[in-house]
Formats: C-alpha cells, sequence, structure tokens
DNA sequence: CGATTTATTGAAGAAACTCAACTCGAGTGG
DNA sequence: CCACTCGAGTTGAGTTTCTTCAATAAATCG
C-alpha cells in the first residue's frame, strides 16, 4: 500500500498499538477530500454523518458573533479531527473553515461508532481527544478573558508551536503559520490594528519573527513568560516503546 | 431504597432507559460527599481517581491567571458531572470550586469505566455529555472575546435560567443563583466595578431582578435579544416517550 | 453588636477600538 | 512589461469601553 492510512499516523503518535488494533485502523474506510482555501468545512446548524482528519492544510473552529465578527475557537492542524464532536452531537454549534488548501480524510459515523464498540481502548483515546480539545477551550477563554493584548498573543503563538513540534513539523522554533493578522484577531478577541501593533511589539523585543506565514520563535522562554504559558494543558500523549 | 440514585435523574432527564439500563445505573456504586461554600473540590495538577456528580448546590470550574486573577469557565449546577473529563485526562487542567454548600456523588473510575464497557448506549451519552461542555466552553470564549459589557452578561443569565429551567429549578422566569458580582465578574471576564455597572443597567432597562442570589428575568426576549443568546449550543436533550 | 463581606459610587487613566489614509507586494490582464 | 487591482500590512488620531483606586453604604454572619 503507497501510503499509510491517514488515521494511522494520530493514533502512533500517541499509543504503542497492538497488531489486532493496527489492523482495525487499516480497515477503516476513508475518503479523501480537498477543500480550497477560506472555503467552509462544515457550517453551523448542519448535521454531520462522518467526521475528518486534517491530513494537509490548516483548519479553525469559529463561530459568527452578534456584529457578524467571526471568533476563531481552535486552530486545527494536521492530525486534528475538527468535528469528532459532531460523532455524538447531532447538530454542529460551530463552523469548520479551511484557512488554507486542505485535505480531508473522511470517515463515516457508522464505520466509527462500530470501531469504538470493537476497539475499547482506541474508543477511549478519541473520547480522550475531543476532551483535549475542551482543555484547549478552556485555556482560551482564559486567555481571552484574562490576558492583555501583548500576553494574549503570546500564549497563542506558544501553543502554535508546541503542537507544530509534536507532530514534527517545527524546527529550530520555526513552523509555517499560514494566518493574516486578520485571522489572529479573529483568535485572540482584538482588532486587526491591534494585533498589528502587538506583533511588533513582540518583534521589537526579539521574541518572535512572523511574515509570509512563517512563525520563528527566537527567544521560546521570554515568550513563554510573556504569554504566562503552561503546556499542561495540551494533554500532548507520545507514544514510548514498552 | 430511601433516595433514587443520583445519576439515574441525569439520565432520564434526557434518555428513556430500558430496563437493563436502569438496573445498570442503580448498580453503580456512589458515596455521597458534602462540601462547604468556596472550597475546593478538585484541583489543578490532581489526578482523580472517581469523578462526581452535584447533587445539590452550585460550583465552577476555573483557572487562575497570570496576575492571580481567577477565570471561571462554566457554572455547574445539579446533574452535571464537572469532572467527567478526569476519567480519560490523567491530571485536570482546571479546579472545580464549590461556590456554596454542595452535595456530591463520587463514583469510582474503575466502577465507570466497566459500566461503560458495558452499557455502550449510555457511555455515548456520557461521552455526549463531555462534548456539551466544550460546546459551552466555545460559547463561553466567544462571549468574553466578541461581545461587549452588557451583551456579555445579558447571555451568561440567559445560559443560567435555560439551564436550571431544564433541570426543573426554575419557574415564572426565577431561580436561585447565589453568585457574587465578583463571580460574576470572574465568569465574564468583566472588574467587578463594571459587573455592578452592567447589572445597575440591565435592571434599568426592567430586564432582570438580581438580588440575594436570587435571579429574575422580566423580559425574556429582550435579554436574549441583547445577549444574541441562541439556544442551540447547550444541546439540550429531552427525554420522550416512544 | 462588631466584623467582614458585598454592593455601590466617583473620578482618573489605560487598553483597545474605530476610522481613515497610506504602503507594499503579488498577481493579472491589456 | 507595465498599469492596475486587490489583499494585507502599517500608521496616526480621536473615541469608547473598561479598569483601577479609593471611599462609602449596605448587608450578612458569628
Amino acid at each position: 500500500m503507497a501510503t499509510p492510512h491517514p488515521l494511522l499516523a494520530k493514533f502512533e503518535r500517541a499509543l504503542v498499538l497492538t497488531p489486532a488494533e493496527r489492523q482495525a485502523i487499516l480497515r477503516l474506510p476513508v475518503r479523501l477530500e480537498e477543500v480550497k482555501a477560506d472555503q467552509p468545512i462544515l457550517r453551523e446548524g448542519s448535521r454531520p454523518k462522518r467526521s475528518c482528519l486534517v491530513v494537509e492544510g490548516l483548519a479553525c473552529n469559529s463561530k459568527v458573533g452578534p456584529n457578524g465578527r467571526r471568533q476563531i475557537l481552535a486552530f486545527h492542524i494536521p492530525e486534528d479531527m475538527p468535528d469528532l464532536t459532531s460523532l455524538h452531537l447531532e447538530v454542529r454549534d460551530s463552523d469548520i473553515w479551511a484557512l488554507t488548501p486542505c485535505t480531508l480524510a473522511y470517515v463515516d459515523h457508522g464505520d466509527l461508532d462500530q470501531f469504538c464498540d470493537e476497539q475499547r481502548r482506541l474508543a477511549r483515546f478519541l473520547w480522550r481527544s475531543t476532551l483535549v480539545e475542551g482543555s484547549v477551550h478552556r485555556e482560551w477563554t482564559l486567555n481571552v478573558g484574562l490576558r492583555e493584548g501583548l500576553s494574549r498573543m503570546a500564549h497563542l503563538l506558544c501553543e502554535v508551536m508546541v503542537r507544530m513540534e509534536f507532530i514534527g513539523r517545527a524546527q529550530d522554533g520555526r513552523c509555517a503559520f499560514p494566518v493574516t493578522q486578520e485571522d489572529l484577531g479573529e483568535a485572540t478577541g482584538l482588532s486587526t490594528v491591534h494585533v498589528n501593533r502587538v506583533l511588533q511589539d513582540l518583534r521589537r523585543q526579539g521574541l518572535i519573527t512572523f511574515a509570509k506565514g512563517q512563525l520563528t520563535i527566537h527567544e521560546w522562554e521570554g515568550l513563554v513568560e510573556l504569554g504566562d504559558f503552561r503546556v499542561d494543558y495540551l494533554h500532548l500523549l507520545r507514544a514510548r516503546a514498552a
């Protein structure tokens, strides 16, 4: 088989699989689809019959507020399943948008349900994934509710870098993060103008470089300090040999 | 048996149970405990071996921010399980506090795990409960990130009232909500002073009364409008006869 | 009753917003 | 290849929202 199963990477990142588990994953029927940049993947109010995993690209979870402004609630990077929630939540309560061109691997809920019934350990891991998403939401609420602009942005950038590192897509404090300043504003609850000033401030302090969709963190400790970043809430689980 | 099993109410609110399911719930060993007001129920960093359900009282999920200020992330009312997350998330990422004296029903994770393996439908419902909690977190992030003070508070009060109604603890737009203005500030990300002014504004508009821990909503439509409140994100599921 | 929260008020100041203009770079099509 | 457009980034200035500080009033509790 040429390309490995898209779901395999997600599980193997965190768990040491038994042969039976691996087989069960490989048997899961998936369907690959492409989405263009700035296109909706899922809409609030819809009733999905399948869930997707991000294979390639950057997506986000968002809702539209009163004034028509968008609040980004989470970024989704490869190996994330942005709508695992819809497996048990009939109606979607938020949108999923592709921020860049995305490759998605879809799994039917029927297959996933059966998979969960048969593979109890892997089911628990999927449940856990949705709980981690919840934990990230909690940290974001705190971020927006309690931290001032500069610290808030610092925290966000720390999170992105750690998650990118975890999936092996960051090296030497550098990773692709192809979002606009407007996107950052929607994620932090700041205006675009203010985002611009905050980023300038971070640059001036020599903490980061952010240009052309590339994020570089020059002084990790400094940014962590400024952003009051403690990694625990990401609940990163790394597979380790027995 | 004098008092019904504390978990039964939660399930029966949303599902029509089979006799076998009901039996399985009744067999779940629980242990009732009391906690005084303003006491921690669970601490960030701890590794719980059991989960609890709120039988009586008001609790909250919160984290402490950089300046030592507390951000409330959710209120927990009877029939909520504030730390179901810890069933699969080894280390707690937030605190649970009792805001009033609380009665809690504890279930060991071992028992709960077994219960989930045997009662697949009920397990799905528990999973779903944690997903609803996530949805509430999303709405709160939007609330804090996008809405201005007045609207933000209106939204919060709408949520509280709907949830209280759902568990049968509100009548005629009136329910107990024994929190201080400081608590409300921590939940909305506003200063205590500003909360006070916002509440005055809501009162002046004739929308609410809030005194001595009693919340009354006089003009539901008006408050909903002001708070941009749409109930869907609560994913309320009501048991209905077949 | 005194002690301690909790609620309320005024005033000055900070953080962030809006509006509007301008720059820059990357297409794109004539 | 150049003029043009368009999206993204940047800057200045005035304004709003909310904060902080500090003091007072009211309520609650032992």
